[in-house]
DNA sequence: ACTCTGACCAGCC
DNA sequence: GGGCTGGCCAGAG
């Protein structure tokens, strides 16, 4: 075989951070920190939200992606915002005023560090 | 190489 | 709950 297409480490986060998204079963969602996290690359949000917006990758449930707090990432009524919301709603996730309340959602931070495992 | 800009986050006040 | 600050780092100009 030819050349092997050598993985720049850019490639290789992008990799990463697409497998986390794609492990979000529906109706789940995951701060983009958490995300980050989960794709081995802490502190590295920001990395995920700029993958996202690249908008590849068919398929990729990038909808159950919130911020920390819970709120949607797009401004309110912005074509994203109202995707997303729609999207969200339809695998059964409570959205109000651009803020999720499905339990998993990364409540409050208090939450988020002691929550008991289920 | 340098500056600006982000679908962000956590710590503090 | 809200506002500011510093940290993160990859593209674009």
């Amino acid at each position: 075989m030819p050349a092997k297409p050598k993985e720049t480490p850019a490639g290789r986060n992008r990799r990463l951070v697409l497998a986390a998204v794609k492990a979000l079963a529906p109706g789940e969602v995951a701060g983009y920190g958490e995300v980050a996290r989960r794709a081995g690359l802490p502190g590295r949000a920001r990395l995920v939200a700029r993958i996202l917006s690249a908008g590849d990758e068919p398929g990729l449930p990038w909808h159950r992606v919130l911020r920390s707090d819970g709120r949607i990432a797009f401004p309110p009524g912005s074509p994203g915002f109202d995707e997303q919301v729609q999207r969200l709603r339809a695998e059964g996730v409570r959205v109000e005023a651009g803020r999720v309340r499905g339990q998993r959602a990364a409540a409050t931070l208090d939450q988020m560090l002691w929550a008991p495992p289920d």
